[in-house]
DNA sequence: ATAATTTGTAGTATTATAACTACATATATT
DNA sequence: AATATATGTAGTTATAATACTACAAATTAT
């Protein structure tokens, strides 16, 4: 019978996943790691059917390793199990070869809705993801891997101010630049990143190694 | 037999807690509810022994409440188990009548532990938390290990709220203050901090685990 | 016990940012 | 080559944020 990896670092979460499964599915033997690490380690080792993955660890972050851990285990069906946004991360996550994304926010229905799904080896995303993803193609929105990369140059630029802390009329005194027109880069930079505020930008800029 | 109530936004949690709860310990009956306003009804209603709470849940943070509910259920334990990081939050949750405080990052045996001294009426709280404390009241010095400790309990609140990328209006909005106010305390973490912008303070938050 | 400081709260006036619109030029797409 | 889309740039108007000031209540220090 196919093995479950569940990589999480809190403890609670591994209890009340592993209940969950065990209670719900009782046929799948279910092993437990904190670490980015451990991970990498428990699938050399053995080779489990599925994971689920938490995305921020103790020792990195699972965005980083997941498109190293699908190359090497094509076989393996990764759930991806976050606190973060799915409008932000879900689709990228997807795009790098997880099989579905499940909030932490999800009510238990919902969770194990979705471990019905993935454990059948169907993927999951939550019917809000959908629309927007559906949405998505309709609008022939690009697929691209990191989202940075459809910035223009001038957008670049002022995404490098911005991260640097700056404000707008600091930017626009600077560069020589009218404050609307910085507001307007601002705008279109937000927008192509689908974020909305500043700690968002900088939690992106981080995540995708932007700087 | 006394009642546990747990509070706490992610359902998971709520498994995994009362799983071992439940497993460790028999005898008590384990309510839950996902929001502070359930918490509140539910008090008022069900007279539980013991309460072990999240602080933020979906609708509002539960440091807010807490005065109240001390004061209205003198005879409740409650327990905090949060992802917020202990040396901020552990000693003022203390102060406004906690019975102790457990982090979400705490391991298996750690929690057990945790709920073992709790639920026989006893503080708990880490080893490193203790030693903290203590040596607080050694060296009257302030801490300078972490410049977050110096937040008041008002300030912390909006600097979550800022963290989480809401913009000033929406705070206050959300707060009930004026955003003036709102603004004041901003400025007020700002110069505590010495920092000057958002982003600095995103930096500053993942620097020294303020969450 | 008294003085000093911090905390919680807003007011007024000034400045900055956002929303929306516009438009010429550059770049892709068919 | 013709058409569509993206990019670089600002204007006007509405809205939001900041600076500065103030003050009572709570807390801390002397």
């Amino acid at each position: 019978m196919k093995k479950i990896l569940i990589s999480d670092d809190h403890s609670i979460i591994r209890r009340g996943l592993k209940y969950l499964i065990t209670t719900h599915f009782t046929d799948y033997p279910v092993d437990e790691v904190h670490s980015i690490a451990d991970t990498l380690n428990y699938l050399k080792k053995n080779k489990p059917g599925f994971a689920v993955f938490d995305l921020q660890l103790s020792d990195g972050n699972m965005i980083e390793s997941l498109p190293n851990i699908t190359a090497l285990y094509p076989q393996l069906d990764i759930l991806i199990y976050s606190m973060s946004n799915e409008d932000i991360y879900g689709k990228r996550l997807l795009q790098i070869g997880a099989k579905g994304f499940l909030s932490k926010t999800a009510d238990e229905e919902e969770v194990v809705r979705a471990l019905q799904l993935f454990l059948s080896g169907q993927n999951y995303i939550s019917t809000r993801l959908n629309n927007l993803l559906i949405n998505d193609l309709r609008n022939k929105t690009k697929n691209t891997q990191n989202p940075f990369i459809s910035l223009s140059n001038r957008e670049v630029e002022i995404t490098h101010h911005l991260l640097a802390g700056k404000a707008v009329k600091e930017i626009s005194d600077q560069m020589r630049l009218h404050a609307n027109t910085v507001v307007t880069y601002k705008n279109r930079v937000f927008d192509k990143l689908s974020i909305t505020n500043l700690v968002e930008l900088s939690n992106m800029a981080k995540l995708y190694s932007f700087a």
